[in-house]
RNA sequence: GGUUUCGUGGCCGAGAGGCUUAGGCAACGGUCUGCAAAACCGUCUACAGCGGUUCGAAUCCGCUCGAAACCUCCA
């Protein structure tokens, strides 16, 4: 099996490595999930997509994976004063809502979302609410450990402590006093005794809404407790993929190893992979600078940047078209070509089953399809993957023009594993509108007689007029030699 | 300023010391077709610049120029 050969790009080590889960055939993976305070946008979505296909690989090697992808639903602070003020409490001021009910309504769009996009659903996926015991578990855990301290209700991560034990800026390749010197002069008074420093716990004032009793006092957590709080209780206190944006490694991610380090004596993660941005403009997709494009409007098409809407299936062929770790630039030209690409390898899936076999082969297909493979080995490299599968394209379509032969098995070994690959392991499918509509599908097979009636009899306007028609519904009619078939 | 990356043909985007003509899109020529569309065949040989290492570099090293992410919430 070529579960063995698979290798990982480790942001931790910045290799290759050769994957090695801890228990062989189990792999624990946990990918940061969204703040629900607004909506996901398509940069978001990205990565998302990306460690679906992960997870759909590592299943398609026959691991049994765990997936966790959390959601934030508690709201952190928007800045690093005093002033406490955090992204869903102000949301729900905003839309004059429950903190909850901004939360619920932004993790059902984010489902929503993420269904269209054929992402699959994480094995768990659980709430930083629903965590705030364990939290605070963790805390005590690491002051008993000496590695943070005390102020005002507030309890903070010690860093300069941590650095003395430990390495603080492993993951990210910083050093200490780099970043001391880059550290900028903040408002007010800090009670943190290093600006390094990250809460753990955070004291609330009564205005605050999102707030839990504590040992503490009435408070809520910092951002980067939850997620060791929640993998952790699921994955155990060492475990084998942590995934999420770039744009998480530091200091987020960093904070998660000083937390787990702190309390453990160990680092948590075997595998961290990072999965880079989605640019507009050449720049970053970032809700706090508004540079953004949501999901819906590209659905819709309702959007300035865009000259048409495009289906979700065809945004998602585009980003696996590059690979996970490089950043990836969006415009509606690069959508379209892709766009084209789909709908090509589609097709060909199509007419795998109407291919005629032979008795021998004139192309190889097994040791294509074990191209397919190693591309996916290779750090999950979906775009060599796809310029495999057109091989396979361009195949099909030879043999269908009678111009390559293949045999009978191996006519099925291809369509087993494009359709594999394209349907299980890049999670592609087919436009839902084509899909069981049966109603529709004897509809059109009634227009295509009609047509080919008039054809019959050279009434060129009638059937001309028949495909413009159709045309302006938004289905293309094409003539083969044989048949007419309709996208 | 520091850290981490990156700069590939008209566009998107892989590759990482010597044959990948990578792949997709576009363009051009052809086959097919009532005309289209789609398919198919063919054409299009690039690695920011300047040095260096090497028998050999897009790939390694140095410098220059340019871009991005992070150092503040962020996928």
């Amino acid at each position: 099996m070529s579960r063995n050969k698979l290798t990982i790009y480790n942001t931790l080590s910045s290799k290759k490595e050769i994957f090695t889960p801890i228990y062989e055939d189990f792999v624990g993976m946990y990918v940061c999930g969204p703040t629900v305070y607004s909506n996901v946008h398509l940069g978001n979505c990205r990565t998302f997509i990306s460690f679906d296909m992960v997870y759909r690989y590592l299943l398609h090697l026959g691991y049994k994976v765990r997936y966790i992808r959390n959601i934030t639903d508690v709201g952190h602070i928007t800045t690093d004063t005093n002033d406490e003020v955090d992204r869903i409490g102000e949301q729900a001021k905003l839309e004059k809502m429950e903190p909850m009910e901004i939360a619920q309504k932004y993790t059902v769009y984010f489902h929503q979302i993420m269904e269209q996009f054929n992402n699959l659903s994480p094995s768990i996926e659980p709430t930083a609410t629903g965590h705030i015991i364990e939290q605070i578990e963790w805390i005590k855990e690491i002051l008993n450990n000496g590695f943070a301290y005390e102020i005002n209700g507030s309890v903070y991560f010690d860093v300069l402590k941590f650095n003395d034990s430990y390495n603080y800026g492993i993951l990210s390749g910083r050093k200490i006093e780099d970043l001391l010197s880059g550290t900028r002069d903040l408002d007010g008074q800090d009670e943190k005794r290093n600006p390094l420093d990250f809460a753990l716990w955070k004291n609330a004032s009564p205005e605050h809404i999102m707030k839990w009793s504590s040992p503490w006092g009435m408070g809520f957590p910092g951002w980067h407790l939850e997620c060791t709080a929640m993998s952790s209780k699921y994955l155990g206190n060492e475990f084998d993929i942590h995934g999420g944006g770039m744009d998480l490694k530091f200091p987020h991610h960093e904070c998660e190893i000083a937390q787990s380090t702190s309390a453990n004596g160990k680092t948590p993660v075997q595998y961290w992979m990072h999965a880079n941005m989605l640019t507009l403009n050449g720049k970053k997709m970032s809700k706090s600078t508004g540079n953004t494009l949501n999901p819906d409007e590209l659905f819709s098409g309702k959007n300035q940047l865009l000259d048409k809407a495009f289906q979700p299936m065809v945004v998602r062929f585009f980003m696996l078209q590059a690979h996970y770790s490089s950043i990836l630039d969006f415009t509606s030209e690069a959508l379209q070509a892709s766009e084209k690409g789909f709908n090509k390898l589609m097709e060909a899936i199509k007419t795998i089953n109407l291919l005629p076999f032979s008795e021998k082969s004139s192309v190889d297909v097994k040791s294509l399809v074990d191209k397919f493979f190693s591309a996916m080995n290779d750090d999950f490299n979906t775009p060599i993957l796809i310029a495999h599968l057109f091989d396979a394209v361009k195949i099909i379509n030879s043999v269908k023009d009678g111009k390559e032969f293949l045999t009978q098995n191996d006519l099925l070994f291809l369509k087993e594993n494009v359709e594999c690959f394209v349907y299980n392991v890049l999670g592609l499918k087919t436009n839902q509108d084509e899909q069981n509509n049966n109603k529709l599908n004897e509809v059109m097979d009634l227009i295509i007689d009609l047509r080919k009636k008039a054809r019959d009899s050279k009434d060129w306007p009638l059937s001309d007029f028949i495909r413009d028609r159709l045309v302006q519904v938004g289905i293309t009619i094409k003539d083969n030699k044989e048949s007419t078939s309709w996208i």
